[in-house]
This record gives C-alpha cells, sequence and structure tokens, in this order.
DNA sequence: CCCGTCCTACGACGGTTCTCGTACGATGGG
DNA sequence: CCCATCGTACGAGAACCGTCGTAGGACGGG
C-alpha cells in the first residue's frame, strides 16, 4: 500500500461530490446495508470475498459499486483483492452523526426482529 | 381535529412495521426529502397542497403515498384538505436520531450547494 | 342543489435497479 | 509458465420507480 498502488485505480467521489441522496439510496438497499454494517464492526479493510451474502458475485460487484460511487465506501485493490473500508471520516465531516444513527437504527432493528429475546452477551 | 376524523381513514403502518430500509428509501428522493424538511421545520400539519412541488399533483400524491406507506408522515383528511404531519415519535423511539440526522445533513448540503456565501440571517 | 376545490385511481411511458450467467482480465503461487 | 483465485464486463431479463394525463370521487360553500 502507501505507494504501490499505481496500477488498477478506481474512481471515488470527492466530499463535495458527494450527495445526501445518494448515500440514504446506497444504504437503503438490505444487501447494501449488511456490508456497511459488517465494514463498521471493525477497523480492518475486509476484501469483497469476505462477505457472506445471498447473491452472486456479478451481483456483489454491482453492489460495491453503487457504495463505492454513492461515497460510502473507500475500494482499493491489494493484489487481487479488493479491499474495502468505510470512509468514516468523510461522512461525519459532511453529515454529522448521520452514519451512526444509521448504524444504530439497523442494529436496534435487528434486535427487534431477528431476536426478540435481546441477546446482550 | 382530535375527534372528527372517522371518515376517510388511511392505512398507516404499526410502529412494529416500519422498516429502516422503507424509511431511508422514502428519503432519498429529492422530492420527498424537500416534503419532510418542510415537514420538520413546522410543528403543525401541512395539507398536500401547501407545497410548491415541481411535479404534478398526480405525482405528489404518489410521493405522500410512499412517505406514508414508509412510516414517515402520518395523513389525516380534513374536509377536503389531506394533512401531513411528521411521525416524529415513533420514529424517534425506532430509529433515535436518525431523522434529526438526516434533517442536519439535508440542511447542511442545503447550504454548502445553494448558498455557498452562507446566509446567516 | 350545483359547482369548485382537493385529492385519488388507473393506465401508461421511459428509465433505473437488481439479479443472474457466462466470458474475460489481473494477480500471485507453484 | 500454468493455473487457481479474485474481481470485472457485458448482456439480458424482471421488477420497480418517477413521471404524467385523464377521469372520477369526496367535501364544503353558495
Amino acid at each position: 500500500m502507501t505507494e504501490r498502488d499505481t496500477v488498477r485505480t478506481l474512481a471515488h467521489p470527492e466530499p463535495d461530490e458527494i450527495r445526501l441522496e445518494g448515500v440514504l439510496h446506497a444504504l437503503s438497499d438490505p444487501v447494501r446495508l449488511s456490508i456497511v454494517r459488517d465494514l463498521a464492526a471493525t477497523e480492518a479493510e475486509l476484501s469483497c470475498s469476505h462477505f457472506d451474502l445471498p447473491v452472486t458475485k456479478s451481483t456483489t460487484t454491482h453492489h460495491f459499486r453503487v457504495l463505492r460511487e454513492s461515497g460510502v465506501v473507500r475500494q482499493t485493490y491489494r493484489g487481487t483483492a479488493k479491499m474495502n473500508g468505510l470512509r468514516r471520516t468523510e461522512l461525519q465531516t459532511l453529515f454529522p452523526g448521520l452514519l451512526d444513527s444509521v448504524l444504530e437504527a439497523a442494529a436496534a432493528e435487528g434486535a427487534r426482529l431477528g431476536a426478540p429475546g435481546a441477546p446482550l452477551t
């Protein structure tokens, strides 16, 4: 990394090109929201293939592209793998508290729907 | 209001039927986000015709229905007019802080895009 | 009772999205 | 050098979305 990513770079929107509507739309799909939640659960970057999604690889590529083009995630190549990281800082600067609220809301809904017993441990 | 809305009732989702994805999707359209912002700017309920939207009445009806069916607004008839109010309490209970974050983000983006000079007065 | 206003229903259209399968390029290990 | 792995590109189809126009129903005022 750091300087070894000269080849195969990917286009990302600048902070001032990130649109709230685009971010909300990106997060309004269950598959993509699940990706973002997994990404938010760790500080590390995760490869596309790390995710266990109920769609094919083609569709996975599509969803990651939507997330990247809306400015939610940053993607960098690492050998054959493509690593994904949340653009926390930019999003926090543009829309303070928004990402956290959505993640908390997703967690709340997940607990409400998938675990009525509320597993705390 | 209070008890005069016996006729012509509209179907609204219960709090436990409101889905985060649905709310985010409802808010990801510029017209609908504009409606929600206007609604949030006042405590009063507003009629559909009060809004000055760049679409026809048919489309306006469609957008209000999306907002109602996703659980974002509550609609009640008042004579020939249909009044619209944000479901602040339910949303705050289900997804604490989410609505506020989105509204702040929309305001921030509006200031960033529409008013680079930042009109404060 | 009639009419104007407000909103809805229905049908339609064009565009976008989500999904897939298959075929293809890029990288790194043996 | 070959091959396995990872991701992409390119169709392609089904579904959905945003938009409109027209026609029609409900309400309130004169």
